[in-house]
DNA sequence: CCCATCGCCTTTACGTAGTAAGGTCCGATC
DNA sequence: GATCGGACCTTACTACGTAAAGGCGATGGG
């Protein structure tokens, strides 16, 4: 009279890995707790993932990390604002940043050599917003670099920084809301610079 | 006849897990084979640190982050040309990068919540730095994360692109060396319109 | 000279990890 | 109903981190 289990499923996998990871930590997710979690067996997982773990973390990487820039297509015939693409950037690494926060425990996986395109595909996007906010091909690769690198290793920087800090506040608090929005604002200010 | 053996230090320690890390990657760095190169078995390395891995960890990014951005001090008396910060903190930037880069294999500790002091030391540098510069307090704050923000994140990015690159030139090239300065650039432009 | 002590290292052993190999069960198809 | 293939389970192996206790040579006091 159990409840019959939904089949096991690579997505639901992957959400359930997530899940761990968020709520436990990187450390404690291995096959055999995940498989608790799915109430299955660990070994029953390899046959949805069979390079096991390795593509277990390629998956979350994948799932965290994959927040294209997307330019919002005009609506019919109308050109974007030429001055919206900061706008537009701003609102998108505050997006991105939070995903990054909510899902910290994986920010180390970023780091790793795992699963090339994630990122790419991230990086191709910001490239094209700054290509059709008219910066050249070298200064819209440099930027999309630059963009991504801050919003990146600035989330990380946070994660250490309230991760390893005691409730009793032992050093003046910092309000990363807003430190961030404006180390953001100083890289998309320093953009305006390139050629 | 076998070479006697220097004592075992924590020094020499970590100095032989970085040189696993550099050679091998974080996931071959176990105590027995760390033991091994040290000619001694795996639990000897538990007496010069006590709390184990964890310790050998943190030691590893004590290592590779505490890189401050010390201004030099004036030649006596002498007033520090005035203009200099920006120059100084490219050729640090570089600096850390190439540290950065040549230990790509700790890139992930950077991330997880393992020996807070070894950035914040790096963070209170480049904060002084900019405080020297004539930034306000509040100014020279973000400006310490948003530089050290890049340059982790624009590492990091480096790291996994060109350890997931295929030797027959898949895509066009990147060169990073100039794509991480101009990236720099773009960042230490922005602070100019900081308060 | 002997023996107690201490610091450094080794031995042994336990619990947990990832996963290879093969087995079991069940629904679908002919 | 026999066959078959996919989904899941069982067992077992190797490697890891490390607790606990043992050995052992140098040192210093009697």
């Amino acid at each position: 009279m159990t409840s019959p289990r939904e089949p096991l499923t690579r997505d639901r996998i992957i959400d359930t890995a997530l899940h761990i990871v968020d709520g436990q930590g990187l450390g404690r997710l291995t096959m055999r707790r995940l498989g608790d979690a799915l109430q299955v067996e660990a070994m029953a997982i390899y046959h949805h993932l069979p390079r096991g773990k390795e593509e277990l973390l390629d998956g979350l990487i994948a799932h965290v990390a994959a927040l294209p820039a997307a330019w919002p297509r005009p609506a019919n015939g109308t050109r974007p604002a030429a001055g919206d693409w900061r706008a537009h950037l701003r609102s998108w690494g505050g997006a991105y940043r939070a995903r990054l926060l909510d899902h910290a425990g994986v920010l180390p996986l970023l780091m790793t050599r795992r699963n090339p395109t994630a990122l790419a595909e991230t990086t191709a996007s910001l490239r094209e917003v700054l290509r059709m906010a008219g910066f050249l091909d070298a200064a819209a690769a440099t930027g999309a670099h630059t963009i991504l690198g801050y919003v990146i290793g600035h989330a990380a920087l946070e994660a250490r920084a309230t991760a390893a800090r005691r409730p009793d506040d032992p050093e003046e608090a910092v309000d990363w809301d807003h430190r961030f929005a404006a180390g953001l604002d100083v890289v998309l200010a320093g953009l305006l610079t390139l050629p």
